[in-house]
DNA sequence: GTGAAAGCGCTAACAT
DNA sequence: ATGTTAGCGCTTTCAC
């Protein structure tokens, strides 16, 4: 910028007036500053700026999920990213595969870089580190994960609401002894859509006691095996609620290697790709992402602009699509 | 900091110290700024740090790509983000949906953001704007798409010898006519595959004066449509290559729809999520996303690392994955 | 309409 | 082993 002035023969507060557009700089003078700036490939740094500046915004937005490689985060991240760029604003990404520790030291990162908000899909226990960065008035959203300890928004799907409706669904088709495959039971989410698959058929008067609730699958391979021990078993079930992505595509592979893919019902929590394509198609009960991630940047905004009320929860409602595996009958 | 060492009771300079590491203080000191720091919560501003050190170096790489939504945007994304956290470097991420506007307004937000590197799958038709921001040195490198006109590192896809290969593949089962459903011609790897394919068709002394290379399909529901009016033409082909992930997609649905997917044989190239559980599966000439991620992140680093030589263009082989589409004889 | 000086949070270079 | 001063690139404040 004292380059671009010199060049102009200006000084280096006028420069800054045509760069950020204020007021009080005479046409002639606007157009040699930019055509000195212009000669230079010059860039304003915002570091510097925001390091001086009033409000003290960095026009940077910190996202945790737990990949950037899967889609749900990558729908939730880009819906994130249209709203931010409307404001000038760049997204930041990281990874956290589960672990509690990345997860720490990527908040920490993003600090250390002053981001005006966090977005985070949380896999600590407690939250209660984030305490004083809240106090200190950084906006933070829970997405996917509701915290524990601390009181800020979130937004999270359905989850047991979808898994009682993906349960109903598979009891109005006349099942009674449906398998449960479920994740971590660390992880909230699964508690919840297990939480709804049990309550559903409780409301149904099933007896849950002989129900197979099989938890701790984390990879389609884990997920694979345990129906297969289940169908295998004594009392095998005639639908199958698959409470993960993962977990769904290893159950459907399950299936097949059995032949079993047109005879034990399946109805999937979150959507899978090229679902409509296989054969039988896979009834899922969808999540919407880009509305999660739409919500949270929506949100972070509004705090940003001054929103001061309590912290709130906002459920986005999942949808049951269905598309033949899950409307099939007990034999 | 000012007030971690008013607390701590010792000069800034010793804070400074303490945080970055240095050596030439006294364990008590660390201790007591230490204890300073942590109940004052303090995060050492990486910006403030950045303005003044020599290097100049913010520890933030940016990534241009076609949208973070999109699983091999996600793959590449992943891989980079793997090397960077090694070495404490956030990424960026912006998504460009093949916006030369937006190419050049998300390169422009990074650089202010005084990114220490680039890595842009780029939709421009020129790269020339780039060249003032390199001989500043800035490392950049280009994925996907190889740039016109700077001389730097790219990192691709073998696209036309994955193309031969998969036309070769349809050859050898005694295929003659031979559609190809190609993207919009001006995306260069577009039309790399489709060299591929017509050389490989000349290589096998087919004729491609009557070969139906059909162009500018850049959706699903593009190349659904194309491939239905193809199919009932006149002179229907008797396999199909589909040159992208939608396009295969949209290819795959047309087959179905007119009943013909276990009659005409299909090879797509980039591997579809699930492609194995459909009947048939989609054989494909797989990209590896993953490893392109990863080749342009150590090319970056090694730049930063003081790497001088001249910019070289990696290819990444592809891989033909057979799973049943396109192992079908003509009828 | 314009510019000079001070200061944002930190580190480099030099004291002590 | 520790502290002081200047300055990174910008904005704020205030003077012209």
């Amino acid at each position: 910028m004292k380059n671009v002035a010199a060049l102009a023969g200006v000084g280096i507060k006028t420069v800054s007036r045509v760069i950020n557009g204020e007021p009080n700089v005479s046409a002639v003078t606007t157009a040699r500053v930019r055509a000195a700036a212009d000669s230079l490939d010059f860039h304003p740094d915002l570091h510097a700026r925001n390091l001086r500046r009033a409000d003290g915004r960095s026009s940077t937005l910190g996202l945790l999920v737990g990949s950037v490689g899967n889609p749900f985060s990558g729908a939730m991240h880009r819906a994130i990213e249209d709203l931010a760029s409307t404001r000038g604003v760049a997204v930041f990404a990281s990874s956290l595969d589960d672990d509690p520790d990345r997860e720490e030291v990527a908040v920490s990162a993003f600090l250390r870089r002053r981001v005006d908000g966090l977005i985070l899909t949380t896999v600590s226990k407690s939250q209660g580190y984030l305490l004083p960065e809240l106090r200190r008035g950084t906006p933070l959203v829970f997405v996917d994960r509701e915290p524990a300890g601390v009181e800020a928004d979130v937004v999270v799907s359905d989850n047991a609401a979808g898994a009682a409706a993906a349960t109903r669904h598979l009891l109005s088709f006349g099942h009674r002894r449906i398998a449960f495959l479920g994740d971590r039971t660390d992880i909230q989410t699964a508690q919840e859509r297990r939480r709804g698959f049990l309550e559903e058929l409780g409301r149904a008067g099933v007896a849950t006691a002989d129900i197979p609730v099989i938890t701790g699958l984390h990879d389609e391979d884990a997920a694979n095996r345990a129906l297969i021990a289940l169908l295998e078993s004594e009392h095998p079930p005639t639908a199958v609620f698959s409470s993960q992505n993962l977990i769904t595509i290893g159950a459907v592979r399950g299936l097949r290697e059995l032949g079993l893919h047109r005879t034990i019902a399946l109805v999937g929590f979150d959507d899978v790709p090229l679902a409509d394509l296989l054969e039988p198609g896979i009834t899922v009960v969808a999540q919407n992402p880009s509305e999660i991630g739409r919500l949270a940047a929506e949100r972070i905004f509004a705090r940003l602009d001054g929103d001061r009320s309590a912290g709130r929860t906002y459920v986005v409602p999942t949808e049951l699509i269905t598309r033949g595996s899950g409307e099939m009958r007990p034999k």
